[in-house]
DNA sequence: TGCAAAACCTAACGCCCGTTATGCTGGAAG
DNA sequence: CTTCCAGCATAACGGGCGTTAGGTTTTGCA
């Protein structure tokens, strides 16, 4: 009863490739002669394994966005955690995610805009939906009081995103810091700011 | 005495539209042929104006850097301040430039890449020298006791620049908060963090 | 009014793109 | 020993790419 499950190594491995090139070289620049190459077979072999190039840009984006999305949830699932608390744990599990495969996240954060439609428009509802259960930690959090009234939450979210999401642009997975510990300072420069407290 | 100084009106027109382009569909997947069809001429007529398609990434990125390096060398000759308030200074400067042309820092930020060499080796090392003054100040702060001295310093700077850089991403010039605004509570959130101080 | 210069056009170049159609091959499964 | 099929190759397609050569139109100024 061979199973649908088998995606097997192959695609898989092509797809690893394929995402080492787009983050090096961009999506569009990127050809899928280039990607043979990589492979060590010709281009026209590869449509044994994908259906298109499109195809592994979709897999890579939104299998990220599935791993986001999974992390996400076991935060929200500790309901009596303070809004500070749940923040932090988001930071540590979105850290922690990307860097299961700095690689993959690279292109996810870069090249999901070369999805076509309806795609993209599905990718965007996902960041957006994502993006707005960040923020209402940060809304709760000003609401119990744990942050400052006076801060503009779009500006803190965006802010917080943007320091997430350009981790993989310059975190060496080599360097002597790990990503929980990585997650936990970005969370505390974030929460705590630069400044010695009195 | 027709000076080199007159690159007149024209060129400009192009360099911007061309800007609008990039950012949309980024640069790779920009042709010339879409960037005539904007500017409502053949796309061979565009060589009249410009030498290369390159050489349009090449002004825009180079622009906007030499903006940068200028706001930045505004700051660092009051030597008197304070590293926290030379911080603040430099990142409200730093986010004056970029509502100066959102839509060349879009690009400056996000297709650099794809200029080749010797260009793009120029464009990096810059980058990493003006990176490096922000870097001082931060380290100017933890020697001085502004700042923590449990800082990651390479963290709290990439942490900055991508806060800074993703800026264009999101903001919106119509919106209600003012460039000078954002930057000073960019840099408030940065230097203080989101939380209630006691 | 004349004329240079700026702005634009048409035609075409060689090249690379993603993708399809079709067939070969070597090794696992019965 | 045969069958099957995943994995790969060859050849080719239609089309878009950046760019050039050379000629025409428009414009602004003496």
């Amino acid at each position: 009863m061979g199973e649908v499950l088998s995606s097997s190594s192959r695609k898989e491995q092509v797809i690893r490739v394929a995402a080492e090139l787009f983050r090096e070289k961009g999506y569009v620049a990127s050809s899928m002669r280039d990607l043979a190459q990589k492979l060590g077979i010709e281009a026209a072999s590869l449509y044994s394994h994908i259906k298109s190039k499109e195809e592994i840009l979709h897999i890579l984006c939104f299998d990220m966005a599935a791993d986001f999305m999974a992390s996400l949830e076991e935060v929200e699932k500790q309901q009596d955690l303070p809004a500070s608390e749940k923040l932090r744990k988001g930071i540590i599990g979105h850290i922690q995610v990307m860097a299961q495969d700095l690689t993959a996240s690279a292109v996810f954060m870069n090249e999901h805009r070369h999805l076509s439609q309806p795609s993209l428009r599905d990718f965007l509802l996902m960041r957006i939906r994502y993006i707005n259960r960040f923020k209402g930690m940060i809304e709760e959090g000003v609401a119990t009081g744990e942050f400052k009234k006076s801060i503009d939450k779009k500006l803190a979210v965006m802010t917080l995103f943007s320091s997430l999401n350009w981790m993989p642009m310059w975190y060496d997975p080599k360097a002597a810091i790990e990503p929980v510990e990585l997650g936990f300072q970005l969370a505390d420069m974030l929460i705590n700011g630069l400044k010695q407290n009195k």
